[in-house]
DNA sequence: TTGAAATTAAAACAACTGTTTGATACAAGT
DNA sequence: ACTTGTATCAAACAGTTGTTTTAATTTCAA
């Protein structure tokens, strides 16, 4: 049985998953590796088969743990009986955010997003489990802004258009830095980041329902 | 020195540059084994060393051949004096096809793609001599969109706007089946998303160009 | 204190993968 | 015919990396 107090076995499950969580955001799953996980964790190869019965037992711990510790949901955005337009605009700084910013509570969305572009075993359950149902509160949004004559699909191809820019300045952050070298990902940029990719999207939107009256 | 009737030796470089070209392309630089490629090329693992040095000299072949392959420039869209929306149109819909499409020609567009969204030891060279390019001539489109009052920063914030939305639908792939059961990436389908997205983007420049009039 | 269970640690292991080697074959020029 | 440079191939090699083993240590209840 474990123990309680606070003693080496669970603090070397938790270091381990702590420095687990930096390095699988890093790098991804498959260049992660064991020997860079422990060494951070200041203990032993062993200890991940141990704990977790192995690389994948590790990662699917981490999934749990990050998952537990962030409320991922977005439906803040949504609750707060606002205009459509701002639930959006909060959707998107605070999507941004998580994607851009070293916060522990962000951690899952980065999971989220690498499984999205670069899925491990464990793709199906991450996208069931958060993906989908961050997917359906944007669409909600979308929907909202749309009209109700919005077409499910016109509605899916503006939810992604937005993704499709938050994630860009995330998994493109290189390519980023060298065409716009002036970028930066200081808090106080990722914020007018947000507002231009706000911006843009509510004319797109605006664009796409028009589009659909005439 | 090279054999010059159609032997063996020049005939194993091309084949294992072929080969290579399809499986640097579908797993990335890292992922891509040797052994699947000569495999395929039918040839010998040291051949690869032999002709090219090694994986890297291979990879930095595989860009040189497809460069050579396919121009990449974007100019045609806006060579030829349309309205400066149509040339976007132009722009986004081919971009899109070569990133979507298996046409030989369009492989260097993937690599390109690759390298800014998983960066390799030619990720200098091929973004200046590629990327830096076509970011230039969609930008002047911007340009032309935004008026010229459009400050630099916006006009590369809707750049990237743009090639976000393109990029996320080839790179997310197993995430937007799942998304949208119904999307499909026949060719018929991609033209409507070009559509989907060229509509979103004008409507997203008309707003930015508003925003700055205001 | 003692003994069993849990945990840690070092080393051995096995699979994978890029590279090198050494042998061989072959074509072309002398 | 002989030599030389080119090309191919199988095998050996070396580095990396996840896993297993086995022994040592710690913890905790009796």
């Amino acid at each position: 049985m474990r123990n309680l107090q606070p003693d080496q076995t669970t603090d070397t499950r938790l270091r381990l998953i702590e420095s687990a969580s930096e390095i699988f955001i890093e790098r991804g799953f498959k260049d992660a590796k064991i020997r860079d996980i422990v060494e951070q964790a200041k203990t032993n190869r062993a200890a991940v088969n141990y704990h977790f019965g192995g690389k994948e037992g590790l990662y699917a711990a981490v999934l749990q743990h990050n998952a537990a510790l962030a409320i991922q949901d977005m439906s803040p955005a949504v609750n707060e009986a606002r205009a459509p337009e701002e639930q959006m605009r909060f959707y998107i700084r605070t999507f941004l955010k998580r994607l851009l910013d070293d916060n522990i509570q962000s951690r899952m969305s980065k999971l989220i997003a690498r499984e999205v572009v670069e899925p491990t075993a464990a793709f199906d359950l991450v996208v069931e489990q958060f993906a989908v149902p961050l997917h359906k509160t944007l669409n909600g949004i979308m929907h909202a802004i749309l009209g109700p004559n919005a077409s499910e699909e016109s509605v899916r191809r503006c939810s992604m258009s937005i993704i499709g820019q938050c994630l860009y300045y995330q998994r493109a952050r290189r390519a980023v830095q060298r065409l716009d070298p002036d970028f930066s990902y200081s808090p106080a940029n990722i914020d007018r980041l947000a507002d231009h990719i706000s911006d843009f999207s509510l004319g797109g939107l605006r664009a796409v329902a028009q589009q659909r009256a005439s």
